[in-house]
DNA sequence: GCCATACGCAACCAAAAGTTGCGCGTCTAC
DNA sequence: GTAGACGCGCAACTTTTGGTTGCGTATGGC
């Protein structure tokens, strides 16, 4: 009934901080938790607590590359959560349409009626 | 750049409850805190605090009904949503494809040098 | 070797999500 | 009509989450 959607998943791009996050990340390829923090209103710290996020809910994976930590997408994963954004639209999108020819089917028969 | 995106609509529908609620609502047509709030793992009151912030994005609207309060989904704000959702699912939908086609050319120049 | 820089950890703060408890209005059944 | 049940709103409190500052440590460049 309800699309089987992950809600882990979902919160983890439900955040608009991290939503931007990835899309740095995919802009550029990959980046740091100080990288990115420059192109975004908060600190460093903050960074560092969303990719865990992120990485928890295996959207993002790191490499440890000298001093710093690289993070980059999972493609797989990131496609995986794009495709529940369309399921739940898609679900979503269904019901108004059912809901709006119901409402001319209604609208039919009034005018029947008179 | 950035998707044009309502932060507000976005994190209404980015808590899973709410996006639950919503659900419901479009399923039953109408729905108060407390029918809800039996379809859901938290409190009648808890709903209510949903509802007041679905309010506020505009996503639903409330009619007093005797000693109900019944509400309903606004459906042009929640196609606004769906709009959105989709919206974040090309973007990112785009660069995977870049990113895949990219990844693809570099195979192919790989394959040539050999 | 020394200093910039990049990171991790910890304490702390504020807002959001959820809970319990309670009082008030409204419908219903006797 | 009034008693009880039902639905709601308000208030106090707790927990989780997003964010901060401060500090210690390790690594790379000169």
């Amino acid at each position: 009934m309800s699309a089987a959607v992950d809600d882990d998943l979902w919160s983890a791009i439900g955040d608009p901080t991290r939503r931007r996050m990835i899309d740095l990340l995919l802009a550029e390829g990959q980046g740091t938790a100080t990288t990115l923090s420059a192109h975004l209103p908060v600190t460093r710290q903050a960074v560092t607590k969303h990719l865990a996020v992120l990485d928890r809910a295996g959207l993002v994976r790191s490499a440890p590359a000298g001093r710093e930590k690289r993070y980059h997408v999972d493609e797989a994963q990131l496609a995986r959560a794009v495709a529940q954004l369309r399921a739940v639209g898609a679900l979503w999108d269904a019901r108004l349409e059912r809901i709006k020819s119901l409402a001319e089917a209604i609208q039919r028969a009034k005018n029947a009626k008179k």
